[in-house]
Parts: C-alpha cells; structure tokens; sequence
DNA sequence: AGCCAGCTTTACGTTTACGTAAACTTTAAC
DNA sequence: GTTAAAGTTTACGTAAACGTAAAGCTGGCT
C-alpha cells in the first residue's frame, strides 16, 4: 500500500497527519506542485518526499520560508551560473551552520533535562521514604 | 564588565541582539519576572540564564508556551507532590522524544546538504573545466 | 530650570501558518 | 440518476510573536 505511484490530497494528510488545507497551503507558498486531473490534484511520489521534508523542516523549527529556500538550494545546484553556484555553497555552509547551533541548543537541553530529572527522582525517593531504588535508565 | 550583579533592559537587549519590546514581551508570556526599582525593571544574573534559555528553545522551534513548561518543569521539580513529580517525569520523557526526533531530523538534512554541496561542487568542476582539485573539507 | 536619553504603559498593526465556513463541482457507490 | 463522499475555490477569522507609534514619567547633565 505504500508503494503507490500516486496519491490523494487526503492520503498524504492521513498519512502525515495534516489537514488538506494545509496541504493545500502548502501548494500556495511554492512548497509542492501536483500535477491535476481535471481539478484534482494528483500527488506523486516526489511529491510526498517534498511533504516528508516539509514536516521534518518544520519540527526543526524551520518556515517555510526557509524549507523552500531550501527546496531551491536542492534544485537550482543543476542548473546554476558559477556565480549562482558559488552563492549556493555559501547558504549550505550557513544551513549547516544553523544545524550545528542547534546540535549544541539540543546538547544543553538535554543537560537540562538531565539535570531536572534527577531533582525529581530525588524528591520522589525523599517522598517515598527511599523503599526502592534509583530506577535503572535505559 | 559580564560580572555585572543586575543589568538594565537595554543592556539585556544589545546582549542578546533583540527588543526591549521582546524581553517585556516575555514578560507579559510570564517567561521573566524581574525586580523593580519604581517602574524601571531590574535584571538579576538570574534573569539573565532565563533569557539565555529562551534563546536557546526558540532556536530550537520551541513555542513560548513550551519553553514557559519547560521552566515549569525546572522550578515545580522541588515542590511537588508525588502524582506531581511521576507528571513531571513523563513530561520530561517526551521533550527528550522530542530532541530524540531533532537530532535524527538534523542528520536527515545534514546528509541533505551533503548531496546538495557534493552536486554543486561537482557542477562547479564541470564548469571551470576541472583545472582545480576537489577542495578539501575542513 | 530645562532638556535629553532611556524607561514606562497602552494600543493598534503585521506576518506566519494555518482553521473554519460557505458555496460549488466531481467522482464513486448504490 | 441521485446521493454521499471527497475534492475545489474564495474568503474571512485566529493565535503567536512581535513591530511600531503615541504619550507620558524620570534621572542626570549643563
């Protein structure tokens, strides 16, 4: 079933878990462009890779401002000037430099997370009259 | 001069590279809750972490409302009662899920770019008659 | 005393990313 | 062939995160 050749505004917002107007919004700010049988439109599997990145830019915080330029950076590498090109490395060198950021946000999260973890282990094992042990972490 | 003991609005801002429109916004989001002297607030080496916290979520995608919760976390973690502390514990749970999914997301597009810079470099060579070697990468 | 820079509140405006409703067409099922 | 389900456009509404402008206090300098 998942090796469908096309898809449904409705399947792909199942699958994904979206509605079909932000799909359909989605369409409007340049994100996908599917093809249409008569007015519907037919979704191939490119196009649900599209969605697929879509969804994984917006859960890094990303616009779709952004997810398109990105989507531009992937296509235009073809078919650029030298100019064009070198342009395009420079905003890569900066996406990966935003992720790196973010690698080090989500390092000190996590620290934090640890460290909030702990306090409340503690105090449930103060609570609990220390009867049993420091649960083993995964 | 980073040793201050409080700090001024502004003085907050010009750090932080943002508005005094957005630290009082934050404010009013019950993200800050600084000192007063009169009507003028006053910023405590405190006040200063929260903001840097709040920086680091909103790079990372989170809402206000979250990073609100995530200090919620931090500070109800002494406080609470034990239904309290298991809540707490599972909220926690499910921000690591969440970072969990960033960091796979983020290795996601970093190859993404990889392909993307790989391409483009390659199309650079095409054009420039690959009379320089690939460049080494730092 | 006068003034300016920096602080304050109040309040309306704006952008992003959709939600929601209305009104209409098209396709699949019975 | 009609009816229900799923699709479409158009358009107004909304929550979040500020921007921006107005109008007023306030502490220090000259």
């Amino acid at each position: 079933m998942n090796n469908q050749t096309t898809y449904s505004i409705s399947e792909l917002a199942t699958e994904f878990d979206l509605t079909t107007r932000s799909i359909r919004f989605y369409e409007d700010q340049g994100l996908l462009s599917p093809q249409r049988r008569g007015q519907t439109r037919i979704y191939s599997r490119q196009d649900r890779v599209r969605l697929k990145l879509i969804m994984r830019g917006k859960r890094l915080g990303f616009s779709l401002a952004e997810i398109r330029e990105l989507f531009s950076l992937w296509d235009e590498t073809a078919s650029g000037s030298e100019k064009q090109l070198r342009l395009l490395l420079d905003k890569i060198a900066e996406k990966r430099a935003e992720l790196d950021q973010q690698l080090k946000d989500i390092a000190m999260v996590q620290l934090e997370l640890d460290s909030a973890e702990a306090r409340c282990r503690e105090a449930l094992n103060d609570l609990t009259g220390q009867k049993q042990q420091i649960s083993a972490d995964s």
